[in-house]
DNA sequence: ATCTAAGCGAGACGGTACGTCCTGTCTTCGA
DNA sequence: TCGAAGACAGGACGTACCGTCTCGCTTAGAT
């Protein structure tokens, strides 16, 4: 009943034509307006094919938001942890949650609402690795000491992303380049760690 | 023509079996299953009675969230501004952000991703004014020395609810109120003044 | 649970331009490639409308079918058997069994063949009241000792109509009125009564 | 270029399998249910394998048919005509007419109102060599004087085989054998010679 | 005895129609 | 004369088969 299809005669241009398909219509149409229909038409590729492989239009706007930002998002470790974080959510800035993708995301976003499986698969392929990411970088700088040693970095990591999604999904308009760093130096900041020895008295 | 109906006739039977009808079969079905049909029959009444009051889905499940949640989030003053946030925020999280209207209030965000009007009002009725209140609560705090004078209000409110929304939306798992207890705290301390002079070495 | 549709309030326009382009189709493509869509994209009709009145594509052209020759196959009783059924299958000849209706009723008996509630319809509706016709003006003859008095009407019947089907449905060519009326003229002389005194010998 | 595939290398093993499985299949489930997709997979064998050897499941059903009955039907010549048909139509009856493949002949006859190459095949490989082998028949007793010399043995035959395939198509109940011979007898007896000397009245 | 070209099973593919569902509008009928 | 009931046009859904196609594999005839 119902096998699986077979992952190695998978035509690669069908699949690759539908990613394609499904990123150019959200972001002419709107995530909302594309249907599986619009994809497949724009594709060449019938619906059948689309259903084979993937369970709904979520998970397939959703793979190509992944092959779209999965390259562009590592995390550089220059020493000076407050500058990585910058350098790495500029990134994320331009990316996804600025430009045409950032409807996009948006909308896959709003779909894993009322969908488990997509929710699922958002959070532990395009989230998840980048939290971890994240946390990780962290950590790295708490073990340096350039974070206090008991820097909650989980807590770091939402209050760094927490207003960026926050400002997306809420329509709150996103943050420039320079509100984003003004964040992340201030949050850095919150958990920098307390001198060793406390700074002069003032003589005043 | 299509004139917008008289106000003044309308049945408020109707109007309040619908919203009651639209927040039930939310928290039973999941906002995405709800079927402005479903609303209709359930509240005995036409799906055109629904029309003529409302544009969409959207429109009904959010005046009936506004209408379940409108009136629990006046700020509270205390002179103790942490403990203000505190109280209110952990209002907001046993209402909106767990248990079973937090589906639906993530429904309704969701939903005004493509839906502009939605989102417009999603903003200005339920969003802004507690918004508002907030940094407003903190500009007081502000002006009354208990955050630094040159603390960034926005910005603070951002750190505040942006965690939160994050998770909410993410699927990431709500705080506990422990846990936002410590995120307000620490956000808070954030925008703390500078002491004039600093703190004495811990004695211990 | 499904309840039927109320038929009171049936739209008259729709129902007739879903015959009509029903029939129209069959008629310039062929029954077998006529779809429900296309029926529905003609008529300006929506598919959920043909579905809610008609439970398959044939349901649709047998009502078709039988509003088109159901006023034309009246049996007349002008005293002579053999000339009332010559007028009458003439009539049916013409209808439905040459020209352009020919292949369409031929497509509907087809798709009663693996449908049987349109194979009871098609019986009850088209067939049977013109068998029971046939048979009738072939009881009252028979009464009136135009036919021998143990004359089987049935047999007679499929006698006739038999073989109009069969030339029909196996492609082997429809008769000409002559044929026809050859036949018709074979069959009621099989049927004819035994003359009560033997005609006189031959006196040659 | 399409090249006709090379029969030699016919597996056929493939062959016979699939033929079962269709008649197979037909008989359980209904011509009009089975599929050239449930043939494959019920023979274990590959769609393009049917492809390559009959155009359409039709063809496909076809032969297994005329596997079936093509040997059975040997027209008898023991002098007496009328018991040589009886003997030949009871064969026709009991084989095709009624049990299983009753109405899987059905369903063929019914696919060919919309295949003309299978309305083709059918009448060529099927109907025609019967048609032929009784008019043959018929034409034999004529010659011995046991018809009427200018009887129209065309028109017998569709007399016989009409009232058959009309009662098969149309849904009206076969003959048993009893009213089948009654049938045969009455039109043997309508294309009797007319004696030279009128019978003599019955003298009982 | 190998080579090689075909048939073969398997099954993915583009395509078409299916029959269902929901939307938002429009009509009817009963209170 | 208003509103519930619900029929309507429209359009996307997800499914089922169609007939084509591309894979490796066997398999038999020709080398």
């Amino acid at each position: 009943m119902n096998r699986p299809p077979n992952a190695q005669r998978r035509s690669e241009k069908s699949h690759q034509a539908t990613l394609a398909a499904a990123m150019d219509l959200c972001v002419e149409q709107g995530y909302g307006k594309v249907t599986v229909e619009a994809i497949a038409a724009r594709a060449g590729v019938s619906k059948k094919t689309i259903y084979r492989w993937w369970p709904t239009k979520g998970a397939v706007v959703l793979e190509a938001l992944i092959a779209l930002v999965g390259k562009a998002t590592q995390f550089p470790d220059t020493g000076d942890v407050a500058a990585d974080m910058r350098t790495q959510m500029t990134a994320v800035l331009d990316n996804v949650m600025t430009g045409p993708h950032a409807a996009v995301y948006a909308g896959v976003i709003a779909e894993a609402q009322h969908d488990e499986t997509l929710a699922h698969n958002l959070l532990a392929h395009l989230l998840q690795p980048r939290i971890e990411a994240a946390r990780d970088r962290l950590r790295l700088a708490r073990e340096k000491g350039q974070l206090a040693p008991d820097a909650d970095v989980e807590l770091a990591v939402d209050l760094l992303y927490g207003p960026v999604y926050y400002r997306l999904l809420l329509n709150l308009g996103m943050y420039s380049r320079e509100q984003l760093h003004t964040l992340i130096d201030l949050v850095i900041g919150a958990f920098a760690p307390v001198p060793a020895t406390p700074p002069a008295p003032d003589p005043g």
